[in-house]
DNA sequence: ATATTCACCGAAATCGATTTCGGTGACTAT
DNA sequence: ATAGTCACCGAAATCGATTTCGGTGAATAT
């Protein structure tokens, strides 16, 4: 099982290698007999040129990494179809590990990724990277890094996020539109920007809308799982506070609560109105359907390779690159865990 | 930025660069002090061996391929998730990409691997590949390749499956185990052995609890999305069958059913019993909870890597490889869609 | 007849790591 | 003193493709 060289290939027909390959990549000073002969003989035999020893020459290898702290997540999982979609439309393919949120296990996972001499990387931070020595390091030795979705503003690179800010300020706003005036919230630690970030969307919508921001009204759960959503309902319910609206940073955490709730006897959304956060498919399928704000994974899968791309042409080109931050538009979807919007009087 | 290569730490200490490669790989002709020097001193400036150059000459990438239908499907990404994971662990990483249930974008796909060299191909084949030509010339010529999932009994390979026929002859008995007399089942097109599998399971379920197979029960759908299982259960309306059971091909079937029977007032479990497929995280929310048939993605995954490692180790050493068909066991998880056992009397 | 141009082709270096095989010098055995 | 042993090292080939740079022979120009 030989495999088929140029070497065997210029043997047949008795040339050198260098016309060989001279004929396959079209170079102007090989006849046009001679190309027609090297094409013939090498889709006779099917040549594939070795990958390794192009790689080796052409100091690329047309591979990149992708680091999620996740993979079985519905965004996610939109996130990579998207690049990997992406990426091979260019050329690219595309290896994907998983630092399951873990800070040591990222860092490992980098190095893995450099050690295989991948072209660019794109990854999320793990909501435990606290230091970003790491990712600085790759990228000042040279390999492109683009954050997509957890990034940290302390990193000099191109970034593809959602406006989280945003998102939260409209989802809250629409709990409010629809006559919520006690609305509660649920998230993780506040270590992620992103939680950050909605954490303040939130506060502003109140704020901008003559509604007071109370502390009490903040719900912290250790992770961000259906069971610290079920969990955190009781906390709610036991807690006396009054509430007519919660905005929930995942759809996991809205529907665990809206499951727990509506066991205690609260009719969503009649009592309480529920947003959700991330329009996972579960949320066209609980009951009610969960009202959530649609976070486009796919395109931010997409546009983050984009970026990644344009550096590794850029740097293959000796261009400057431009650091770029993209962010990706959001939309409230209303569904019938949220009451309609109230018409104003005109 | 020159990257640090075995010549420049060779020519640092001022030997060769054979001595250098055999110091790092601890050859037995080299000095402890040699070694010690080369080895502090490819700490120090962070030596990584050129993964192209090591590939070439080795003839291996440590790369696998991972073709998959799809990403975005809880199933799959656990699947894909243990993979990466069993892989990581033993120093391959994994490329992954997806055939969106289309043939030729699969054989691309498997081009696409071949051209980058990889170890192995792990594949789980699209619905709508009917030849298996191509997987055929891949492992004809070398590659190791392992089937997960989808599979197809003309290939000789190694396979890891669920067992199919009895996963749904499981669930059918439970159905019938807990009172159903008219059990309908809803599926796909009868072209990929799973659901050829799980049918026959059905039926022969049927058969050995002295229940008559009726063909009008059966329902198939185009696809096997939430949608068309919403449909179908108007259909099955419609049809004026008087069913008390529903067993169905995959979750996301059972749930759009079991939402749209609920929808025009079928009480599920008490006037329809309804079995899903797969275990998804989807059937935990539903109202009610779904019964279902677990399927362990993430074990598949590993299971499958482990059998393409032992291919490519066998390859190495030129061991004889065996093929070897995997199942892995299923079982049915019962929630409140389904009505409980009826305990018999001694 | 000599110079110039042009169309083609190939030797050889290169990318880095690996590995075989043949050394060299020091030391022991006889 | 000579052969033999041992510990250690390096030149060079190899993996396969790429690319530079220097050819060669034929045709054209002067």
């Amino acid at each position: 099982m030989t495999n088929i060289t140029l070497k065997r290939i210029a043997e047949i027909l008795g040339i050198s290698v260098a016309t060989a390959s001279k004929a396959l990549k079209d170079y102007p000073d090989i006849s046009k007999e001679t190309k027609r002969k090297v094409r013939a003989l090498a889709k006779d035999l099917d040549y594939k040129p070795n990958s390794f020893a192009q790689s080796l020459r052409n100091r690329e290898s047309c591979i990149i990494g992708l680091i999620a702290p996740e993979i079985v997540h519905h965004f996610f999982a939109s996130i990579i179809k998207g690049v990997i979609d992406k990426a091979e439309e260019k050329g690219y393919l595309v290896i994907t590990l998983q630092s399951g949120e873990s800070y040591e296990t990222e860092k490992k996972q980098l190095q893995l990724l450099l050690e295989k001499n991948v072209d660019g990387i794109l990854i999320s931070l793990s909501d435990r990277t606290i230091n970003y020595d790491h990712i600085a390091d790759v990228i000042e030795k040279g390999t492109p890094v683009v954050l997509y979705d957890k990034i940290s503003k302390l990193l000099e690179c191109s970034k593809v996020i959602i406006d989280d800010r945003k998102a939260a300020y409209d989802a809250t706003k629409y709990l409010i539109d629809t006559g919520c005036k006690n609305i509660a919230h649920i998230r993780g630690p506040l270590k992620p920007q992103t939680t950050i970030d909605r954490f303040m969307g939130y506060k502003n919508a109140l704020k901008d809308h003559g509604l007071e921001f109370r502390d009490e009204l903040v719900f912290e759960t250790k992770n961000l799982t259906y069971e610290d959503g079920y969990e955190v309902a009781d906390t709610i319910m036991d807690s006396g506070a009054e509430i007519d609206g919660l905005f929930a940073f995942t759809d996991l955490l809205a529907t665990g609560a809206m499951v727990r709730l509506t066991e205690r006897g609260i009719k969503v959304p009649d009592d309480i109105s529920i947003m959700g956060f991330s329009n996972w498919f579960l949320t066209r399928i609980t009951t009610p359907t969960l009202s959530t704000v649609d976070q486009p994974g796919y395109e931010m899968g997409e546009k983050a390779f984009e970026l990644l791309y344009n550096e590794i042409q850029n740097k293959k080109l000796k261009k400057p690159v431009q650091k770029e931050i993209i962010r990706v538009r959001t939309e409230v979807i209303a569904r019938n865990s949220t009451k309609p919007v109230i018409v104003k009087k005109g």
